[in-house]
DNA sequence: AGGCATTTGGTACTTTAGTATGAGTTCCAA
DNA sequence: TTGGAACTCATACTAAAGTACCAAATGCCT
């Protein structure tokens, strides 16, 4: 939101200066009309791709800050959380111990826990519907 | 690529008319030299964001796209993609059965058969294979 | 200190997944 | 018309995945 309010203001200054701009090109006899006119033209041509860019990167930050909040409110924990990082990932029980230098059996709790606080019947759902929830990279 | 091409040729007819334009207000006593500005301004403006829009537009069109002769060169059928389709929604061997009229056991095959053209070891794993090489929607 | 959530792990069992193998059908191109 | 690819299905296994229950250690909050 900051960020439009910035971009909006600039905007505005940017006017202001073409028209302070356009007085003086009058006063100075009309000297560099077509330069003036390109040069505006670059800086709105600029101006709009800025603003694209700049909806496309706060679109991607969304999905990020979602994270924690939606994860509290489901009552997944961090270790139940990273088991489902490693799903994502295609990792069996087995790996995912592995790499959190636990048995298969605590993941399978993990897993277990996971499937009935998002909600889902398999690994495979859960995938499905911790991206619909942005909770993981998508 | 016809895109770009029709945007930049827009974009220079956009040009030769605003320096038709500036040719008139310089005979006719420079009347709106303000009004000529905020056009430009507007129309380049647009143009930016314009420009933006269908560069995004294109790159999901290449998505789509890949699909056909990616599924060739791996060597995926129509029936084996349509079940990867069902796998990614998080669906059981029987339940995919179920949506293509199929018995359990014919998915299977198919699922032993995807897996091995996807080079993975198991369902979660050609999920994840499958956004890769982009052959599904990611 | 007592209570609570988290993390860990085990046993035992049921259910899916996945592999291997064989076989019948259809359809298309050589 | 014959050979190959794709689709179908079955049986028989092995291997993961998932459920249910129980239990102990840790850490945190009041």
């Amino acid at each position: 939101m900051k960020k439009t309010v910035f971009v909006f203001s600039s905007l505005i200054i940017a006017l202001l200066v073409l028209f302070k701009l356009s007085e003086y090109s009058y006063l100075s006899g009309n000297l560099n009309i077509e330069l003036l006119f390109s040069a505006i033209a670059v800086v709105f041509f600029v101006i709009g791709i800025y603003i694209n860019k700049k909806s496309r990167t706060e679109k991607s930050r969304e999905t990020v800050e979602v994270d924690k909040e939606k994860l509290e409110s489901l009552g997944i924990s961090k270790r139940e959380y990273e088991v489902l990082l490693h799903i994502v990932t295609g990792l069996s029980n087995k790996e995912i111990g592995n790499k959190l230098h636990v048995s298969e059996s605590t993941v399978k709790t993990h897993v277990s826990n996971l499937l009935v606080k998002l909600d889902v019947k398999r690994r495979t759902q859960a995938i499905q519907k911790a991206k619909e929830l942005k909770i993981i990279a998508g």
